[in-house]
This record gives structure tokens, C-alpha cells and sequence, in this order.
DNA sequence: CTGAAAGCGCTTACAG
DNA sequence: CTGAAAGCGCTTACAG
């Protein structure tokens, strides 16, 4: 491997100035840099970055709190890999790598923060966290810039979907299309991520708006996100009441299982029930009939979550909270009813 | 942020000898040793890696090259996650980290080899290359260990599920469900990666071992493992024949695509055609009926590759090329039909 | 515009 | 069993 020195050998500098030449810091003349710079080349010289990180106390590393917990039973980001591969777009064009922040420190089990400064990560991005981990809450008195992708955490910048007014659209949604009693399976309420309780609240918002009474035996909550949770509450749900022609799902995971309940009753969708989800995976397009679904939007949040963290280190004040927008995704599981006003004519 | 100087000071000995104690190294006392492990506990000591790493010349760093590229429209690697998030379990405990390795370095476009270099990883894992890409195939000179998950690279150690055996045991399934006629749809066999080749190749296999005469009217390729080739593919063989009962497709994917062909058909699955995929993706759980498939071992996989990593870096012998067995996995999409002999009684 | 000196925090021979 | 010296490859004041 060769280093400034070799450089500094060949062209006759000292090491400061190949220094100054290669980070274009320092007022050299144009010829000195200029040789510099081609004898680097020439020599394929590749910079020592642990030498660089030692002396600038920069890694020019953003660590990723990532964890894959099963805690409760088989919760998995599943927007994940979107949201990093975009965020990884805009801070690798920056200078920047990726790193995983582990919890492992060759045997010992160590904090997010004390791995943090392990590595001299510059920035952290939270991504799917352990709900109310201590660990993460103490990273807001890192030093260095933290932001969160889709998950409030008090003292740090977060790049989250509008869940409520999403919410509120869907249901919207729904009651354009005829749709008067409209059921709802919303996600755990009690995490510190507050997703399921904000869906909720959009979907008594949009009742209210258009002058549709709440019904709290229309409502069923799920302790889990996942398919099977789904499946449970539809179930309790129906053992209620049969007394509605759309549902609207927290998520899409919570939807694929509310949809096996419906059937399993013999019922249709859409003929019988128009289902509506949240997050826009892709697995909805290849259920029959294709999920209709709130799509969030990951290329967003990835890449805002990304500069906001770029903001940060170039010194500049940005909002503690960002709301990305979703967007409807009408594919097929919702269907247009008579409204009675229609019947009667 | 304490340092070993001030440990050294505190103790009243040389740093070298808070070095020693802290890696193990080096014959101290117990006494000694046990003295500094506590004032270093005391003091909230976390070691500063890039210092380290400067003196060793080796960062604990992992390097994963995946790029999502969308040259072959939409190409994505299904099991990235899954295999990602086993491999870092098992290189987590045994003190490495995980770092994407980019083709930029600051706003220089370079190899990943140079990458590799500036950030002195000590190891590479290859999950999700663009075929052929000579940066990739460069990596085998690295003079540190690589090895690849699920795609043979030349001269790098290959951790792959035994395409060629999983899929002959995807036909055998289906002849002992009574099938005679299947026909396969393939992947792109065009590509560097050999997965469709293989899979083709066990079709056949099994095909002749069950004295079924191999029709080439009966496999469609499709130029791309997304669903949409999957869809067009499955028009295509449609359009030659509608002489199958059961249908082998290359992957998940393209599956999904194959079942929105049949149903366009008027065709239902598993009644007028079986269909058994390849992968195990969780979305197949949610279609009707539920997609039966070859699940790849992405734990095993994963694992697997960290674990011959983790040898290379013991200076241990390991094979080229390592197999994982693929697992059916019987969901709903096949059933069992009359053989004509049944018929005849 | 350029360079000599010192430092970043650790480790590795080597000596005693 | 312990420490003085030198080095890993870079950068940062400072001086000229």
C-alpha cells in the first residue's frame, strides 16, 4: 500500500503539502497541486481512512440501528430494505458509509452510544428499533447527529408517514365509494411507536367528517403486526358483528390475515367487504384480488431521512419532525356499493 | 473520551502494559491485570477502533457488496434480508461489523477493491452483484478473505442452495402427485449466475428419471425474474399448448406473474394446474391459493457463509463451493391427480 | 506558497 | 512481569 510519504518522496514535497493537495485544504499553487494529484494517480494511491479517522476524529461512517428482534413473535420492518437502500443513495454520493451499529464489542455486550463511539460514527440512523429501548432513547445525548426513519424518538430528527391523514384518506376512500359502515383492525396501540394509535385516530377523524357515527363494536385491535394477528382480530370481529361493508387495516401484513378470515366465512372480497391496507408492499399485488393499500412512500423517507443527517453536519438547524405524504394505491380489493340514497331511485 | 493514557496514569502503568491487559496479550500478572480491567470499567473506557485499527492494520470490518440495481427492470434480490441479517448474527459475536461497500469515495468513483483498501475491511461478503461485473470478479485478488452468498464468483468460496437437486425435487413432487405433463418456466439462463441453468437442468433430470419424455414446447424462458416476465412467459406457452397440468417455475416471482396468466385464462390453480415455485418468499403465504415452493435455507445460508469467513480468518482450509439443501414447502397451489391407470379402474 | 514538529490512540518488537 | 521507544498514516496548527 503506498502512502503520502511515497508521494512525498517522488514529487519532492513534504507529507503536510500532499496533504493539503489531496484534501484541497491549504493555499498551494496550482502547478504543485496538479503533479501532486497526477502522481497520486500514477501511484494508485488509495488514502488510509482509519490514519484519517484518527487524526480528524471523522469516520465519515453512519451507523444503522437495524434490529431483526422476534420479540414479538415474528414483527419485522417490512419496509426496510427500501428505506436504507434510498437513504444509502444520497449519503454514499456524500462521502459516506454504512455501518451497522451492533451491540456486540468483540465478546461484550455494549450499548448503541458506547458502540457509537467504538467506531466514531459521525451520524446514526434509527431504523427499527426495539420499542422504548433504553438504549436507543439515550442516543439523543450522542454528540454527533442522529435521525430516525418511521419512528419518533423524543430528541431526535424523524422522517415518519403522515399515518393520520393517511389514515383519514383511506377511509375517505372508502366512503366515496359508497361505503357507510366500515369497520377497522388497528395494530398494537400500546408500543411507544405510535403508528397504530395515529391510524386509528384518522379513521374516527374521517367517520366524524363525514358524519358517520364511531362504532367502538366495529373496531378489533391486533397485539401484533403480523399476518396471523390479523387473522385473530378479523375473526373476534366477525364473531361480533357481520354489520359492515369495508374494513380498513392498519397494515398490510394485518390485512393478508383479515383477508383469510373473510374467506374462511365464505365471504368475497370486494363483493362482500372492501379491504383497504397501509404500507404498500409488494406482496399486495400478487393476492387476488390485488390489495388496495396506502403506499408509503420509502424512496421519501429514505432519502429525506439522508439529508436531513447531511443538514446536520454541515451545521444547519432542521424540524425535529418530517411528515412524508402517502399515496393511494387503488388495485383490487375495494369495490363501489349502492349507497341507499341510489337503491331508492 | 478516556484513553489508554489516562488509564495508564491512573494505575501508575506504561500504556504498552493497559494494552496488554485490555487485548489479553503479553504475560501480566493477574494482579495487574484484574487492577486495570476494573479502572478501565471504572472509567467508561471504550476503545477508539480507528487507532487501533491504524496499528493492526485490521478494522473488524465485514464488507458486503449489494447493489439493488434495476439494469435487468426491477431485479431485486428476494432473500437479501433474510440472509443479510443471519450472516451479521453470527460475525457479530465474533467482533466484526457490517459495512456496505460503495463504489464512491467522496465524490471519486472507484472499485470495490480500492473501497476495500480505504477502509481496510477484513473481510468481504458478496450478496447481490450485477452479473459479470468485472469489479466483482477483481475481488478475488483481494488479499483478504471473500466469500458469496448464493452466486459463484471464480476463485471466491460460494455458499448456494443445490439448485439442480432442489428442482429435480420439485418434479418429483409433482410426478408423485400424478402429474406427467409439466412444463417449467425459466429464469433468464443468459445470465453469469447459473440459478436458472440449474433449475432447468433439474427439470430435465427428473423428468428422465421418471421416463417422461423431455418436450421443449413445454419450458418458456422468461428474460427477467420479475412477474411481469413470469405473466408474459406464461402467455407465451399458453399460446403453443395447453397440454400440461402442472407448472415449475423458476422462482417465486415469476410465479406470481404465471398465476395472473392462468387466471386470465379462466384457468384455476390448483384445480386446472398445479403450480410449485422456487424460494420460499413470505408473499407466497398470502395469495389464494397459498404458493407451494422450494424454500431456500436463507439461515443457513447466511450463517454458513459468516461461519467459512470466520475460518478464512483463522487461517483455516475451506471448500470452494458449499451446497444448502432446499426444503418443499407444500402449500396450496398443487394437488394430486387421477393417474390414468386410477382412471382405468 | 511550503515545511518541521507534534499529535491522534493504539500496538509491536525489544530490552531488562 | 513491565516499560521506553518507535511506528501505523494521516492532519493540524504554526512558522517562515
Amino acid at each position: 500500500m503506498i502512502t503520502i510519504y511515497d508521494i512525498a518522496r517522488i514529487t519532492g514535497f513534504s507529507p503536510p503539502t500532499i496533504s493539503k493537495a489531496l484534501n484541497g485544504t491549504g493555499g498551494l499553487s496550482a502547478a504543485t497541486r496538479t503533479l501532486i494529484l497526477q502522481a497520486a494517480k500514477d501511484l494508485g494511491y488509495t488514502p488510509n481512512m482509519n490514519a484519517r479517522a484518527l487524526s480528524t476524529n471523522r469516520s465519515h461512517l453512519i451507523g444503522v440501528i437495524y434490529e431483526d428482534h422476534y420479540m414479538l413473535k415474528g414483527f419485522k420492518h417490512p419496509l426496510f430494505s427500501d428505506i436504507l437502500n434510498n437513504f444509502r443513495k444520497v449519503i454514499e454520493i456524500a462521502g459516506y458509509d454504512l455501518l451497522f451499529l451492533s451491540r456486540n464489542l468483540g465478546s461484550r455486550r455494549v450499548s448503541y452510544l458506547e458502540h457509537s463511539n467504538y467506531r466514531k460514527v459521525d451520524g446514526i440512523l434509527v431504523m427499527n428499533p426495539v420499542p422504548g429501548d433504553p438504549d436507543v432513547l439515550e442516543l439523543a445525548s450522542f454528540d454527533r447527529p442522529c435521525v430516525s426513519a418511521n419512528e419518533p424518538i423524543p430528541g431526535i430528527c424523524t422522517v415518519v408517514t403522515e399515518n393520520r391523514v393517511a389514515a383519514e384518506a383511506a377511509v375517505d376512500y372508502l366512503v366515496s365509494l359508497g361505503h357507510r359502515s366500515i369497520a377497522h383492525i388497528c395494530g398494537p396501540r400500546n408500543l411507544s411507536a405510535p403508528a397504530a394509535r395515529e391510524r386509528f385516530e384518522g379513521y374516527r377523524a374521517a367517520l366524524e367528517k363525514h358524519g358517520i357515527r364511531y362504532d367502538e363494536n366495529l373496531v378489533e385491535e391486533s397485539p401484533f403486526w403480523h399476518s396471523e394477528g390479523g387473522y385473530e382480530a378479523a375473526r373476534r370481529l366477525f364473531y361480533r358483528t357481520r354489520d359492515f361493508t369495508a374494513l380498513f387495516a392498519s397494515n398490510d401484513t394485518l390485512a393478508f390475515g383479515i383477508k383469510e378470515a373473510v374467506e374462511e366465512r365464505g365471504l368475497s372480497i370486494p363483493d362482500d367487504i372492501s379491504l383497504i391496507g397501509f404500507d404498500g408492499d409488494e406482496s399486495g399485488m400478487y393476492t387476488s384480488p390485488a390489495l388496495t393499500t396506502m403506499w408509503q412512500n420509502t424512496e421519501e423517507i429514505g432519502s429525506r431521512a439522508a439529508m436531513l443527517l447531511l443538514q446536520k453536519f454541515a451545521g444547519e438547524d432542521v424540524p425535529e419532525l418530517i411528515k412524508i405524504p402517502a399515496r393511494l394505491l387503488e388495485r383490487g380489493s375495494c369495490r363501489k356499493v349502492a349507497t341507499k340514497f341510489e337503491h331508492g331511485l
